[in-house]
DNA sequence: GATATATTGTTTACTAAGTTAACAAGTTAC
DNA sequence: GTAACTTGTTAACTTAGTAAACAATATATC
């Protein structure tokens, strides 16, 4: 009952590897959507989303960074940080402390439960590049991360 | 002028590879976007997005292809189809026609302009493709192509 | 020391690229 | 003939951002 009525009209994948398949950049936009749904997945629907986990991440790694570094080493614009900075610390996983030497700056500090919460997302992140990964050999995996940090040389160096 | 005042609050980048760098999916995402961005430039304001790109491309490749095969290719729903056949059909690069066998069914025509759209925006992609590559040789190309094809595997097959 | 320039965190309004649920019309399976 | 399904479509929603503006504060330059 799954199959699909070989529509009269169109003649589809014959088998030919369309032009499309061909391109890194659509293969790498469906491997991403793929990567992002499990990740998803395996988060549940309260669990940290890949913002919030790749914050708290640096957080927990540089206590006391600033917003604007934050955004920095994300790649992301500092107004979108606000929120996803929000959510972390209504949540009581982080707060925001005011820094001696420099009124405008909050840092960011990491607090136990958010900590807490980021070695547990860790070990089910571990598990889903596991799952997601597992048709390549670990010598795959090491030079598909070395390609991927290829491309992203391509980055504005920190704008 | 392009300095940033190292903040003097935190202590960020020390130089130390952070956790989420050794994470595919996070090299994933950040690659996704840059390469994204630069297809965005290279189209301009008026051209292709990828999805319509990739669109054309199938309906250049199978001419007369359903909509419904056509969403089941790319991975996204139906509806989501929509919006994009009717701007390319506003556009004059294709048409839908109705099918003898099925009254259900309207298939996707490529027009002349359309074609022409195509291929050059695929040369510009071509383009666009060497540009976010140029680190990577032409072995690594390939690779990365076969690694991300991997990915893909874990796609449902055709829902 | 005054003034110009820059940075920080923030809000608000916007956009892109989807999803889900529902539906009418038409088709296929039993 | 009826039940179940498919097709294209609309409408309402969600997610992940961006861009522009702003007040408060800091730095640089004369």
């Amino acid at each position: 009952m799954e199959r699909h009525p070989k529509d009269a009209a169109d003649n589809s994948p014959t088998g030919t590897p369309s032009d499309l398949e061909a391109l890194i950049g659509y293969n790498l936009k469906r491997a991403y959507i793929i990567v992002n749904n499990d990740f998803r997945n395996t988060m549940g629907r309260d669990g940290f989303g890949s913002r919030e986990f790749a914050l708290m991440s640096l957080v927990v790694e540089y206590p006391q960074i600033t917003q604007s570094s934050l955004a920095r080493l994300l790649g992301i614009e500092r107004s979108g940080l606000v929120a996803i900075v929000d959510r972390l610390e209504s949540q009581g996983f982080l707060k925001r402390v005011p820094v001696p030497g420099d009124r405008r700056v909050q840092a960011l500090v990491p607090l136990d439960s958010g900590i807490a919460a980021y070695e547990d997302a860790r070990t089910r992140i571990n598990q889903h590049e596991d799952k997601i990964l597992a048709n390549l050999s670990i010598d795959e995996r090491a030079s598909l991360l070395t390609l991927l940090k290829k491309i992203r040389q391509h980055e504005e160096p920190s704008r």
